[in-house]
RNA sequence: GCAGGUGUGGCGAAAUUGGCAGACGCGCUAGACUUAGGAUCUAGUGGAUAUUCCAUGGGGGUUCAAGUCCCUUCACCUGCACCA
């Protein structure tokens, strides 16, 4: 095996000391912005799936670095998080202590794969000289009153004390540790993202999003086109509202049902009769978790409330009001109206509490088809005989008319809760002062630095452990100058990656973000890698603070991925998910220690499509290694011939051709493959000139760099291949004179007979006709057609 | 339940988008060279009742020709999930 282990330091050493991949925004030449998810520094280190996509992202880098454009691949570290958080809780020290470690640890496991990253440009979250630019994008959405305080029903978890998303407590268990999140009341600070939504949805339009990811991004929003319809309470003047998408069926509205948790429940807790039943309901809704709650295979509860009811506005009938806890405060106004001949939910509801079903759609089948779409509208006045479409219409304009209702769109998107009760995130930039409410801190007093504490477990009452710390709390208001208090809140931890790329453009700049002139050079990133599981909340988050940032003129694109792909990830040899309790994970370094980060890249490269999950398996990789050392073996066969073997002319220019479309194409596996069967043609042939080997050398090197720059180097083939050019492919070249053509007889094959290229229709049948096993299958028959596909096959039809 | 995806040898996968199914690699078998082989090289490797036939989850269809297009069905995976 050639000697891996000292070229691949060499060269890496080389990069690193000659700055070879520093990136200088140059307008004489076409830029191309490679981004990669930035990883999390864990203690653990890397992980194969991090070198899968890693490696994959370098070979766009210096592929199109070869081809002679301006290529920015940055790297860099999302450094605020739970784990080191977490290691100091236990160790009483600083997170930022442990966070540099394993930076440290990660950055020499990236370079040791050889990765062509501008390191100058390397960005770090919690870095205060960037997250002091995270505060002073923060107080640009305050200052445009995108960003408020409300008090907020929160997903708390009881064990980390910490209040979680919606997206952190999904399926009614903390994202970290599992525990069953609770409910509790919370002042939380707030981005308006739900104002956003439709922007969101639009903005898609004009990227190459991978089509999935969108559809994820959209159903995530959740848009729905409705109308809002008011229903009058009989025996208060009061009303409630709903959201509803198909008020055309509002004349089979046989009761209504409200959240558990509606205030109108408190607001005429006088009225209702039956309030101890109520209330008992209330407590065992919020006491089940989120995962009971929304179980829908579970049967319908509820309580009726005697003492409200309501009044169907458009025929009057007095329609009864339930309480049920399939209705979600969190989602429409937290009522609804129930249609129980339309809808499954409202259907089962009605059969267990005797509820009138009235069909207003013909022809439906009540309990299997919610709200069909087929008949027309029976039972339902002035809709009678109307379709959907007209009687949705017809149905709006009523409602309008009438003052009882008016279109709305409901969204699933929420309003963004950014606030954190936690030590490790950046702190919210805000003072509170008695006086003058909340004034965010001077942009010359930024940033808001994390100050030292002794532990790092929030308080009891769930307030950041910052609050415990008085020379932090205490300061003056910085508009009145009067005592005021700061927010000991910290952002969310997608809060640094929501600008990360932008600072790569121009990541040392110290009196601004980002200048205006580098963002406008480099532009939108031009091919975005990362994972399915960012396919919704951080690819949203992110385009919704570009979208902002963009208005507020700060910077020149409104949405700042231009495409993005999502590669799949990397299982155990099993198809399990890797993962520490498993004891499954492979360890990029012990590879590279054992076969080499050319060999590892390789096999990453060569493994299966990209976009798919693949499996591990070490002989595979023992397989690239193998052939890298074949590739190193060549040397053996060097001629002293000029210029290409003619003997394999022709395979080169096909590899060319091959190589380039599937690196653009993000095929890397038939890339990699197209290689190996040009390696095996040059061992075939028994000697190749120093053209043929520099040329595949040229093809490898993104994959393998190290072993192709010293094959180079010691052969002596041309200039260093990181400052090269990308070899051209003669397309006319990529065509063989012959080709052996295939004879069908009713579609099946009887015979090949290699034939020229530029054989006619009738020359290519004649041809056909004089294979001996072909003569014995239409010998005896009519020939009823004879199908010729060029440079392909003929096919002889015969009854 | 809804949305998206995937089903091809012993395994990872290819298939110029309707034109030779299984490229390339792993594994396996046999051989060569070796004191030795988890090194290297050579040959073979979908199945079978074998001039041919059968094979791309199953069934049907379109076509001269289907892994690819259409209908239908099954299985698995991934999101979202009582969203009105």
């Amino acid at each position: 095996m050639y000697n891996f282990k000292d070229i691949e330091k060499k060269w890496q050493k080389y990069w690193v000391d000659n700055k070879t991949f520093k990136v200088v925004e140059d307008n004489n030449k076409k830029k191309f912005y490679m981004l990669v998810e930035f990883p999390y520094p864990s203690g653990s280190g890397l992980h194969v799936g991090h070198a899968r996509c890693f490696t994959a992202s370098d070979v766009q880098a210096r592929f199109h670095r070869l081809k002679g454009e301006n290529v920015l691949f940055p790297f860099g570290f999302d450094s605020f998080g739970n784990p080191a958080e977490q290691y100091a809780i236990k160790n009483h020290e600083h997170p930022s202590i442990m966070t540099h470690k394993c930076i440290d640890v990660f950055r020499n496991q990236a370079r040791s794969l050889g990765l062509s990253t501008d390191w100058d440009r390397e960005v770090s979250t919690c870095e205060p000289e960037y997250y002091k630019w995270t505060q002073w994008q923060f107080i640009k959405f305050f200052n445009a009153g995108l960003a408020y305080k409300d008090e907020k029903e929160i997903n708390w978890c009881p064990k980390c004390k910490m209040g979680l998303s919606n997206e952190d407590s999904q399926g009614g268990t903390c994202v970290r540790c599992d525990t069953p999140v609770e409910k509790k009341l919370k002042n939380q600070w707030m981005l308006r993202m739900k104002d956003y939504s439709d922007k969101l949805i639009d903005g898609l339009k004009d990227t190459e999003i991978l089509d999935k990811v969108k559809t994820a991004q959209i159903n995530w929003i959740g848009r729905s086109e409705g109308a809002h319809v008011i229903f009058k309470i009989k025996e208060v003047d009061d009303e409630l509202t709903v959201f509803t998408t198909r008020c055309d069926t509002l004349y089979g509205a046989t009761f209504m049902v409200i959240s558990p948790e509606h205030p109108i429940l408190e607001k005429y807790s006088n009225l209702i009769k039956n309030f101890d039943e109520v209330k008992k309901y209330q407590d065992i809704a919020k006491s089940k978790s989120e995962i009971e709650r929304t179980d829908n295979t579970r049967e319908k509860t509820g309580v009726k409330l005697d003492g409200l009811t309501g009044i169907n506005p458009v025929n009057g009938k007095e329609i009864p009001i339930y309480i049920s806890d399939y209705v979600l405060m969190g989602y429409g106004t937290g009522a609804i109206m129930a249609v129980p001949a339309h809808d499954t939910r409202d259907y089962e509801f009605a059969r267990k509490f005797n509820i009138d079903i009235i069909p207003v759609l013909d022809g439906g089948d009540i309990s299997k088809e919610a709200y069909t779409d087929d008949g027309v509208h029976i039972n339902s006045g002035f809709l009678d005989g109307l379709n959907k479409e007209d009687a949705l219409n017809k149905m709006y304009e009523y409602l309008e008319d009438n003052k009882i209702g008016s279109r709305f769109t409901n969204y699933k998107l929420q309003d963004w809760i950014f606030s954190r009760q936690r030590f490790w995130g950046e702190p919210i930039p805000m003072v509170h002062c008695d006086k003058c409410g909340w004034v965010p801190v001077p942009e010359e007093d930024l940033p808001v630095v994390l100050p030292n504490v002794k532990n790092y477990e929030p308080t009891d009452d769930g307030e950041s452990p910052l609050s415990l710390i008085d020379e932090f709390v205490n300061t003056t208001c910085p508009k009145c100058g009067g005592h005021a208090k700061r927010e000991t809140d910290t952002m969310p931890n997608w809060a640094g990656s929501c600008w990360y790329f932008l600072r790569y453009m121009d990541a040392c700049n110290s009196h601004e973000f980002a200048s205006m002139d580098k963002m406008k050079y480099w532009g939108q990133v031009d091919l975005y890698d990362g994972g399915m599981e960012h396919a919704t909340r951080h690819l949203l988050y992110a385009r919704f603070w570009n979208i902002f940032l963009h208005e507020q003129g700060l910077v020149p694109y409104s949405e700042p991925f231009q495409r993005r792909i999502a590669h799949g990830m990397i299982l155990a040899s099993n198809g399990e998910k890797m993962s520490k309790s498993k004891g499954n994970v492979v360890n990029p370094n012990d590879m590279i220690e054992e076969y080499g980060a050319d060999a590892l890249r390789t096999y990453e490269m060569f493994i299966g499509d990209y976009s798919k999950d693949a499996a591990w398996n070490e002989n595979g990789l023992k397989g690239c290694a193998k052939f890298l050392d074949r590739v190193w073996r060549l040397q053996d066969k060097l001629n002293d011939k000029d210029g290409v073997s003619s003997e394999i002319e022709t395979l080169l220019h096909q590899t060319i051709k091959k190589v380039t479309n599937d690196i653009e194409s993000l095929d890397y596996n038939t890339a990699v493959s197209a290689l190996m069967i040009l390696l095996n043609k040059m061992e075939e042939i028994g000697s190749i000139s120093r053209a043929d080997y520099r040329i595949f050398i040229e093809l490898l090197n993104p994959f393998a760099p190290h072993i192709t720059e010293e094959i180079n180097e010691v052969c002596g083939l041309g200039e260093q291949l990181s400052v090269s050019s990308w070899p051209k492919y003669d397309e006319a070249k990529t065509i063989l004179d012959n080709y052996e053509m295939v004879v069908q007889v009713n579609g099946k094959i009887r015979g090949k007979i290699l034939v020229s290229t530029n054989a006619s229709r009738e020359e290519m049948i004649k041809l056909a006709k004089e294979i001996d096993n072909v003569k014995l299958f239409i010998d005896g028959h009519d020939i009823v057609k004879e199908i010729v596909v060029p440079g392909k096959l003929v096919n002889i039809v015969v009854k």
